[in-house]
RNA sequence: GGGCGAAUAGCUCAGCGGUUCAGAGCGCCUGCCUUACACGCAGGAUGUCGGGGGUUCGAAUCCCUCUUCGCCCACCA
């Protein structure tokens, strides 16, 4: 019977659950991961499944390894992106958020984010996930939005906040600015427009070269490199902008590229953060006109031609507070309104019409898009809050280089030195209504502080208050997530236990956007105290053409369809098995069978064994170690020593996260080492009264502990089997149990070798079988012949184990093979051979012979000229010596024996 | 423009400082419903380890280079 997970699973979770054992033991040492929170802005997919797999695996880990296990659970409410779908939920009902007001729209959210918080939790659940979940935060909690206003309010007071009038990357969708982190770049084929800009005295034109025409009515100058000779003659000089006719000055500064376009750059510095720079160096008293509105229109902000729903958007917010207002128009009417990809499109054409474009050329470059809607950003002049980084960022740089966290896999680290050696002042106000409020308050006389409360006048002068509207990003109460979950600023028990945390499981693309500011925020606020000393940047989970998995593309499966198909544990099983540390994970979305078949068939087959140990298990079965020694087998002892050689790999590849190889290794242990042999060789020792004693207690073993080492990766089914095994205790639960520990005294590297050996003539009597097509009703005779290090002996204790899985008739153990059969050589020398009178053909036994002769021959012939090889002999490390030395003496050994047997034969 | 990663069986990937390392799962072929399992058992086939060069006694594994794909970073007007 196939086992069916649909009914085990919610059952043992709820077991789990009630239980309370995802709750950390009160006593013993911590081990604490906080979840990446998933934003509430959608449900999740497989994608995000695998972070939080791994972490689960971890956590089950470092639980049965008797540490108070911590996973706090949350969400995040994720700024813009949950705005975004709020509002586009109102367009589908013909409303803005406009329309309902700040309050209400604000509501309005809060009631789409209760939802989609309880399902993404839900989906946790549901593949497994053993969080604490009495501990669930949000990042809009009120105790948790009191961290956030303290760390703003401590910023501030250290002088770390400050109030920037700078050019920033501006959402036109999302009507907001952004940081550096959420422009994404995406290179595109673009033009690189040459246009003519005429001399105002007449005396001729300069060529400007630019991929963004729309932006020329903001130009305030031109400049040349001071060393271009080419142009040296018109500084000074005036130019008139096309279509507007506005007369701007030409100048020279070295930041210009002499080789680039035509070496003669247009400046519009309040929409270009590298032309903002070179206007405050060379025309430091010039205004710096807006010609693009805050919704991608062109025209001047506020200005009479603002078109009806810019104003109602409020689209202005991005330059509220500083009066750079142009004092001319600047913008001709006829563009004034048209969305700037139209306009540019419009100037393109009448520029032609002039005769002022000189020629278009395909340009590749990078532009700059929202990481929420992927809208092109606008560089934008505006006044945003920052936050002042390098003195947050050097103390974590350094406590980096001396090693005080990890970053895995190890190909990270550049990345991360790179960006916080680099790093730059983080605009952290938004113009937008779901977030955390900015703190900051100012008064009818201009004084400005920020506050923990909100005040009810001026404390300076009593004059009446007005806070700030704007929100702050989404990342500036994420990077609080390790302490303010746990209750800071309060000196909670919680924070003293749980603070510092060990592991945060994370992808990498989030490193700088998260990842970084964490470890500041944690050094910074805590102490110094880092918050975790490992970072694990998993892969990511693509489509089989290597996409992202997404909902928009389309890709994204959702974890709960894959579980009602095969469950849990084969979900777990195809993503911690899929891919080795740090790589993607590749699943394809339209074969499911084949993605996830491996994790079933493999629950299956444990469930199978569990069927079959469950069988043979009386009520009460004796401990290993209170086994008599002189009672094991071979098989008992190679299958005991197998064990512990799996206990030690497992263990050690978790430590060092490679959980995709802790999994193989339990799973070749469970299905080909202890199903596959030792299941086989012991099953008649188990149905005799007299001798079944030790077998149940070795099975009993084994089973126990692979599913112990199982366990964090398939949790379900090795916890529902696990319950059945003969004596547990009531409410005995494997999650909360142990993991095993080597058994020194079960190593027996001489059993390993010997069932080997065993093994070796029963897979060579099979071949034989297979090879000579004989029915696997006939029973055989075969003969074994030990030679070298081969004893009888070691082949007697396990004589019923080769006759019964070879389907013997009889074995002669050293004796002399009658009559004509199959051979087969191993070992130093040994001999298999399989009476097969009137089936084995003669050219065909020959020929398998010769051919396993000439093998050998050519084997032996590498090794030979290596062994002979004075620098190999000399160079290469005495044990590797040693070793070829052995294994020629070996395959000589199976040579000369295999050119008797051709002699005998008379093969030619 | 800079950096990183990947390229190994039909597919998805292991191979973690070099000499039975050419592997696993899925797929494929042959034979089996052998009293836990056909989501299974047994036996097989399949790769000049992306191309080229180099270091070495020896390279899928180290170095250089090229090609293809992917990712990250960057004030390329």
């Amino acid at each position: 019977m196939a086992y069916d997970p649909r009914p085990v699973e919610p059952a043992i979770y709820k077991r789990w659950l009630d239980a309370g054992v995802f709750q950390p033991r009160p006593e013993g040492e911590p081990y604490v991961i906080v979840i990446p929170p998933p934003n509430v802005t959608a449900v999740l997919h497989v994608g995000h499944g695998l972070n939080n797999i791994i972490q689960d695996v971890l956590i089950r880990f470092e639980r049965l390894r008797g540490r108070a296990a911590e996973w706090l659970p949350g969400t995040d409410h994720a700024g813009i992106a949950t705005q975004n779908v709020v509002e586009k939920q109102l367009a589908e009902e013909g409303k803005t958020r406009f329309d309902l007001g700040r309050e209400a729209f604000v509501a309005r959210v809060w009631e789409f984010v209760r939802e989609t918080g309880d399902t993404i939790l839900e989906q946790l659940k549901i593949i497994g996930c053993s969080c604490d979940w009495s501990r669930t935060r949000f990042t809009l909690d009120p105790a948790y939005s009191r961290s956030v206003r303290e760390v703003f309010v401590r910023l501030w007071d250290e002088g770390l906040i400050y109030r920037g009038h700078r050019v920033i990357h501006w959402c036109p969708h999302c009507l907001t600015a952004l940081s550096d982190e959420e422009a994404e770049h995406h290179e595109t084929q673009g033009n690189l427009y040459h246009i003519t800009y005429p001399l105002e005295d007449g005396s001729g034109f300069v060529t400007v070269a630019t991929t963004r025409p729309e932006t020329m009515f903001g130009d305030i100058g031109l400049v040349f490199n001071p060393k271009d000779k080419r142009y040296r003659a018109l500084k000074g000089k005036r130019v008139q902008i096309p279509l507007s006719g506005v007369a701007i000055p030409i100048a020279t500064d070295d930041a210009v590229d002499q080789t680039f376009g035509t070496g003669m750059l247009k400046v519009t510095p309040a929409h270009d953060a590298n032309d903002f720079d070179i206007a405050r160096r060379v025309w430091p008293a010039s205004e710096m006109p807006l010609v693009i509105r805050g919704d991608g229109t062109l025209g001047e902000e506020g200005g009479q031609e603002a078109t009806a729903a810019v104003k109602n958007k409020g689209g202005g917010q991005g330059g509220r507070d500083r009066p750079d207002r142009p004092t001319a128009v600047r913008v001709p009417p006829e563009f004034v309104g048209l969305d700037r990809f139209e306009a540019r499109k419009k100037i393109i054409e009448r520029l032609k019409t002039t005769a002022l474009l000189e020629k278009v050329e395909q340009h590749q470059h990078s532009v700059r898009r929202c990481y929420r809607c992927d809208t092109v950003v606008e560089p934008r002049l505006s006044d945003q809050w920052f936050v002042k980084m390098k003195p947050l960022a050097e103390p974590v740089l350094a406590a980096f280089h001396r090693g005080e966290f990890r970053i895995i896999p190890e190909r990270w680290r550049a990345t991360f030195e790179n960006w916080m050696a680099g790093i730059r002042d983080w605009n952290i106000s938004r113009q937008l209504w779901w977030g955390h409020r900015i703190p900051v308050f100012t008064c009818a006389n201009g004084h400005q502080w920020a506050d923990r409360e909100d005040p009810r006048s001026c404390p300076k002068c009593g004059a009446t208050v007005e806070q700030d509207p704007d929100v702050l990003d989404t990342w500036f109460s994420s990077w609080l997530w390790p302490f303010a979950t746990f209750g800071w600023p309060d000196q909670t028990p919680d924070l003293a236990r749980f603070y510092p945390g060990h592991t945060l499981v994370t992808a990498p693309e989030i490193l700088q956007l998260w990842v970084s500011r964490m470890l500041m925020a944690g050094y910074h606020f805590m102490d110094r105290r880092l918050p975790f000393t490992a970072v694990y940047l998993t892969g990511t989970v693509r489509d089989t053409q290597h996409r992202k998995m997404s909902k928009s593309l389309g890709n994204g499966i959702d974890p709960r369809d894959v579980v009602r198909l095969y469950g849990t544990d084969a979900l777990r099983w195809t993503l911690i098995g899929g891919g080795s540390l740090g790589a993607d994970v590749i699943v394809d979305p339209n074969d499911l069978e084949t993605t996830f078949a491996p994790g079933r068939n493999f629950a299956n087959k444990l469930w199978n064994i569990g069927q079959f140990v469950l069988g043979q298990l009386p009520k009460s079965v004796p401990a290993i170690d209170a086994v008599d020694r002189r009672s094991l087998t071979l098989a008992d002892r190679w299958i005991l020593s197998r064990a512990q050689a799996t206990v030690r790999d497992a263990t050690a590849a978790l430590e060092q996260f490679r959980l995709d190889e802790a999994a193989k290794r339990c799973f070749a242990f469970a299905w080909n080492e202890l199903a596959d042999w030792y299941v086989e060789a012991v099953k008649p020792r188990m149905s005799d009264q007299g001798s079944a004693q030790t077998p149940q207690a070795v099975l009993a073993y084994c089973f126990d502990l692979a599913l112990r080492l199982l366990h964090p990766v398939v949790p379900f089914i090795t916890e529902e089997l696990w319950q059945k095994l003969p004596g547990r205790k009531a409410n005995e639960l494997l999650a909360v149990s142990h993991w095993p520990a080597p058994k020194p005294e079960l190593d027996d590297s001489r059993a390993d070798q010997e069932f080997a050996r065993v093994k070796t003539v029963i897979e060579q009597i099979r071949s034989i079988r297979a090879e000579y097509r004989v029915s696997p009703k006939t029973r055989l005779n075969a003969t074994i012949v030990a030679r070298g290090n081969d004893r009888p002996a070691t082949f007697e204790g396990e004589r019923d184990t080769i006759v019964r899985l070879a389907q013997l008739d009889s074995l002669a153990l050293d004796g002399t093979p009658q009559g004509v059969g199959a051979h087969a050589v191993f070992g130093d020398g040994s001999e298999v051979v399989v009476a097969l009178e009137g089936v084995v053909d003669l050219t065909h036994e020959c020929r398998r012979l010769s051919d396993e002769f000439d093998r050998l021959e050519k084997q032996l012939g590498n090794l030979a000229a290596r062994l002979t090889n004075e620098s190999f002999v000399s160079r290469a490390p005495q044990d590797v010596v040693a070793k070829e030395r052995e294994k020629e003496k070996a395959w000589r050994d199976q040579r000369d024996v295999l050119a008797g047997k051709l002699k005998s034969l008379g093969c030619s």
